[in-house]
RNA sequence: GCGCGAGUGGCGGAAUUGGCAGACGCGCAGGAUUUAGGUUCCUGUGUCUUCGGGCGUGCGGGUUCAAGUCCCGCCUCGCGCACCA
């Protein structure tokens, strides 16, 4: 006690303070309490249906209906959290305790992803091993959110770090690597194409079925070498080595995916620059699901954004390949065109500088010397396009991406003296080569159709190249701007194939069935989407489970049984790294030089050889691609996740929350991740979902996005910040913006993150010992729409708090301590204003906005206020719907109401419909669209009685002044508008 | 440039099958309690007003008895993509 009082003097609780007020002391106490009381009991442990985290009691089953609610599991950084990391841990915690509340079985955990960079660079800073650091962060963490009152249920959480966690992420792998993309297959749910055993493959392959592919074609696959016979499947294989164009950042001594590149071509991440370089890395062939991952976006509960964003990444492009053929080069140049339909307005072709085309023509006799009648600005003022093409390839080389973002738009390019026979019309066009081609998409070459795209448009104004109409439709002809809208096709026949008044779709289909049938051209469809490199050369993260035949290179998976392949204890955790633009320098990961780890004898079936391992690590997204599965069963030693669990917390609904995909029923993170976690988990989750280790065919059914807290910060004269907490508003006068200062120095206000550098950054545990976390959280839920990003004002807290005080003293005499409330159910109009509340709030929590069920929650608490006495059965009421976001002082005042069991399963409150329905309801009487005055009328009021009554009011006699009126609208009961 | 989203009091925001604009909270003003400050409580608070009412949801038009909400055209801000053939 006397510390308590102690306390009260410091934060200024007065002499006067009555005893028994809702102060923060006494929500911490109380507080503090329930955290112990919740797990001691174990009271928001899930029960699964089977398995060691069943219920234990004979006979006991689980709810029917699950409710599978997830955070996006964070990374434990040890920078300490602010007020703005936990916006979304409570916003899942008050919909997990509403639903529990309605009855369903709601799992709710977090773990933690903690591979990553800051504990490896730390570890290079210190030597302290990453996995020491990042346990202390992930307590501290703990900690932290402990205190918040999360209804987690601890026995499920983990760290992606764990071994047991990295032996699950390995034993994927190794799924997807023994499998094949085989596009004649049918997935479970109907899909075209689908994962299936590599072992199916190669019986194919053994029995002749299947023609081996280049450079084996004729060959038996029981002649080949193993390494041969790997290097085939490695064609196949979903996870497979090769060497392939990578991302080497020298600055980092790692190479990247293509999402961690920008598009200038710098690390997203410490903005290094980045290299293409071939080496041989582990690849994902997510490109193979490209369409089901498109096309099932359209069955998921998902922002509209983004599915937009994905689908845009993805993106998916139908089109042709047009073989044109060129004099002088060993193949025919082909092409990639969304618009086939316009082939016969081609004037010209380019290909992108890096296109092996460049090469071939710079030997080709056509390349010594301009032919007659090229004019002079295609020449690049070069004496042979030999020489115009090397210069403009190099200069295009050279280019730092910053230029080349800032040419965009400005064409250029030079003519490489050759042609290009359109299959058409056997017309030869001039091929160029010029940097708005890119060869990252399509063929890298494309042919130029002036009259109906833009950029090509625009290259030919530049090079005097001919337009040429084919398609109608241009109010103004194609002369002055490209015609890319619809129309119907002209001057587009030969004598063969006519597309001649055809619209844009029907040319299309026509001229592909021709250039099909001549053997020059084929439908097709292209992908914006890459496959996913998977390696990286760090220390902190997933081994691979494989290693490499010492004398062949040969990839040989580790089985099963020697799981988890650890990561080997060394003395230097970091990448060597280089000059950031030394482009020639190779990678050499840390594990690399733990040689006595990187090379093994084993016995893999072949007897016991010498094998090399992979020195690399699997990227950070790897644990995250799966984590949620591992929720349902993580205590399980044989399988990732019992099918049982994963069927009973996620299968497909098809007319339930869940819909046809399954999935997670409500995911909730930020849109920083709207890309590349969600679309890496995705094709994760269909690999496991064809080869039959899950039943949904989706991981996240219902997808929400909050918004993020933002913050005020505050600099002097000389831009440096001030602490943002001892900065003073002076309100402007007249009207004027008011102005802030600091030690009475006049500061600038800026708006953004907050953080400890900004001196703006406020913290959870500031909140906790000003407040108490049920005030927080009431807060951070009243600040307004979950999916907005809103600003920090630790002044309006104080709000939250009068809220909670008061709904305390409706139940709680302040002096006396004594329970004041009235048995019974209370008035009539009390009665009615319970069951407004109640009804209103069930469908605001249910829609996830908790901001407008705390202002109907704080309407109904000042009305019982202001009420002469509390009953029991609004104060129960009120209690009950107050749970879910301020769940401490809920379950006291549950407990003071005389009920001795946790409310955190009670039954979330009813309304009764006849309370619903009102006595009488307010009519508005307008004149002219305007409010003139009010009637209060029966509810089942005819339309005839209260035109009359509304004629008669005050104020439309007022407004009328014995005007007739030419027009009544009656909408009975609520509205009369009365036009003059 | 293309795509998406948003503009409502001093501030955060509420209200869209079209039907009382500003719920709820902060701030502010006045009052009560207190030795005082703070806390707590009560009352008021879009704006102008001749107290009848007028005006008011970024701007300009339109549809309608009635528009924050629907339609057309702009402006501003935020986000995403960025020569994707």
């Amino acid at each position: 006690m006397t510390e308590q009082v102690a306390q009260a003097e410091t934060t200024g609780q007065g002499a006067t303070t009555p005893p028994f007020r809702y102060t923060p002391e006494l929500a911490n106490t109380i507080e503090l309490a329930w955290q112990e009381r919740w797990q001691a009991e174990g009271t928001f442990e899930a029960p699964n249906p089977v398995g060691d985290l069943s219920e234990r009691t004979e006979g006991a089953q689980v709810p029917g209906e699950s409710f599978f609610v997830m955070d996006m599991f964070p990374y434990p950084s040890g920078k300490g959290l602010h007020v703005g990391h936990p916006l979304g841990y409570i916003a899942t915690d008050v919909t997990g305790r509403f639903e529990r509340m309605r009855g369903k079985n709601v799992l709710h955990a977090l773990g933690y992803d903690a591979f990553g960079l800051p504990a490896e660079q730390y570890a290079v800073q210190t030597g302290q091993h990453p996995a020491i650091t990042t346990d202390e962060n992930i307590a501290v963490m703990r900690g932290q959110l402990r205190r918040l009152g999360l209804g987690h249920d601890d026995r499920r959480s983990f760290a992606t770090t764990d071994p047991e966690f990295v032996r699950w992420t390995q034993w994927i792998f190794l799924q997807i690597f023994h499998s094949w993309f085989d596009p004649s297959a049918t997935a479970p749910d109907g899909s075209a194409g689908a994962a299936r055993p590599v072992a199916e493959l190669v019986a194919t392959f053994a029995s002749g079925e299947r023609d081996l592919p280049e450079p084996h074609l004729g060959r038996a696959w029981s002649d080949l070498s193993p390494r041969e016979r790997e290097d085939v499947l490695a064609g196949y294989r979903l996870a497979f080595v090769a060497d392939v164009p990578v991302n080497w950042c020298p600055g980092l001594g790692t190479v990247l995916a293509n999402e961690e590149v920008t598009a200038d071509g710098r690390s997203e991440r410490g903005n290094f620059p980045v290299f293409k370089r071939n080496l041989r890395q582990w690849v994902m062939r997510i490109t193979s699901y490209a369409d089901r991952l498109v096309a099932d976006l359209d069955e998921l509960e998902w922002p509209e954004k983004v599915k937009i964003m994905q689908r845009h990444w993805i993106g998916r492009s139908e089109g042709a390949h047009v073989d044109f053929a060129v004099d002088g080069a060993s193949e025919p140049l082909t092409v990639f065109t969304t618009r086939p339909d316009t082939l016969f307005g081609a004037t010209y072709a380019v290909v992108a500088p890096e296109h092996p085309l460049v090469d071939e023509l710079l030997s080709a006799p056509t390349a010594a010397g301009w032919g007659e009648d090229v004019p002079s600005s295609w020449t690049g003022d070069a004496a042979t396009p030999a020489e115009a093409v090397r210069a403009y390839v190099a200069a295009a080389a050279a280019k730092t991406p910053e230029e080349r973002q800032a040419d965009a738009g400005a064409k250029t390019g030079v003519f490489t003296g050759g042609y290009a026979v359109n299959p058409v019309d056997g017309e030869a066009l001039p091929i160029f080569v010029a940097d708005y081609v890119l060869m990252g998409y399509g063929t890298g070459a494309i042919m130029a159709v002036p009259g109906h795209d833009q950029r090509d448009h625009a290259f030919a104004t530049a090079y005097d190249l001919p337009i040429r109409e084919v398609v109608s439709g241009a109010p103004d002809g194609v002369a002055d701007a490209a015609w890319t809208g619809d129309g119907v096709a002209v001057h587009s026949a030969n004598a063969e194939v006519s597309l001649d008044g055809l619209p844009v779709a029907e040319a299309k289909r026509v001229i592909i069935a021709w250039l099909q049938e001549k053997g020059a051209g084929r439908g097709t469809t292209t992908y914006r989407l890459r496959d996913w490199l998977f390696s990286r050369q760090r220390y902190w993260g997933e081994p691979f489970p494989v290693v490499y035949d010492v004398e062949d290179g040969r990839v040989v998976p580790v089985p099963e049984s020697m799981l988890p392949v650890a990561l080997p204890e060394v003395a230097d955790f970091s990448p060597r790294t280089f000059d950031v633009d030394d482009a020639d320098s190779d990678p050499e990961s840390p594990l690399s030089r733990a040689t006595e780890w990187a090379t093994v004898e084993l016995d893999l079936g072949e007897g016991v050889r010498t094998y090399r391992r992979d020195t690399n690590t699997m990227p950070n997204w790897a644990g995250s691609c799966w984590y949620y599965l591992r929720y349902l069963d993580p205590t399980n030693a044989d399988v990732a996740v019992a099918p049982e669990l994963e069927r009973y917390w996620m299968s497909p609904q098809p007319d339930g929350p869940r819909g046809t995909t399954g999935g997670v029923d409500l995911y909730v993170g930020g849109v920083e991740h709207a890309v590349l976690h969600l679309l890496y988990s995705r094709f994760w989750h269909k690999v496991l979902f064809d080869l039959g280790v899950v039943s949904s065919r989706e991981p996240f059914h219902k997808l929400f996005n909050q918004g993020y807290i933002q913050a005020y910060a505050y600099t002097d004269a000389r831009g440096v910040y001030v602490p943002a907490e001892e900065v003073v508003e002076v309100a402007g006068t007249g009207g004027a913006e008011p102005t802030f200062t600091w030690n009475g120095e006049s500061v600038n206000r800026e708006y953004g993150k907050m953080g400890k550098s900004l001196k703006n950054m406020v913290t959870p545990d500031d909140m906790y010992a000003s407040y108490g976390a049920d005030t927080f959280r009431v807060y951070e839920m009243s600040m307004g729409p979950l999916d907005q990003s809103r600003a920090w004002e630790t002044r309006a807290v104080v709000g939250a708090q009068r809220f909670l005080q008061r709904l305390w003293r409706t139940i709680v005499d302040e002096t006396t301590g004594e329970v004041v409330v009235a048995d019974g159910a209370g008035a009539l109009e009390t009665r009615r204003a319970v069951a407004r509340t109640v009804a209103d709030v069930t469908v605001e929590y249910a829609a996830m906005r908790p901001n407008t069920a705390i202002a109907k929650l704080i309407t109904l608490t000042n009305h019982l206020t202001a009420a002469p006495e509390v009953p029991r059965e609004a104060a129960e009421a009120l209690v009950l719907m107050t749970a879910p976001v301020a769940p401490h002082i809920a379950e006291e005042l549950w407990q003071r109401l005389g009920h001795t069991s946790s409310l955190t399963h009670h039954p979330f409150p009813v309304a009764d419909p006849e309370l619903l329905v009102e006595d009488t309801v307010t009519c508005i009487v307008q004149v002219a669209g305007k409010v003139r005055d009010r009637l209060e009328v029966d509810p089942s009021i005819e339309a005839d009685a209260l035109e009359a009554l509304a004629l008669a009011t005050e104020g439309v006699q007022r407004t009328l002044q014995g005007a007739p009126p030419r027009k009544v609208i009656v909408r009975a009961p609520r509205l009369v508008n009365i036009v003059p």
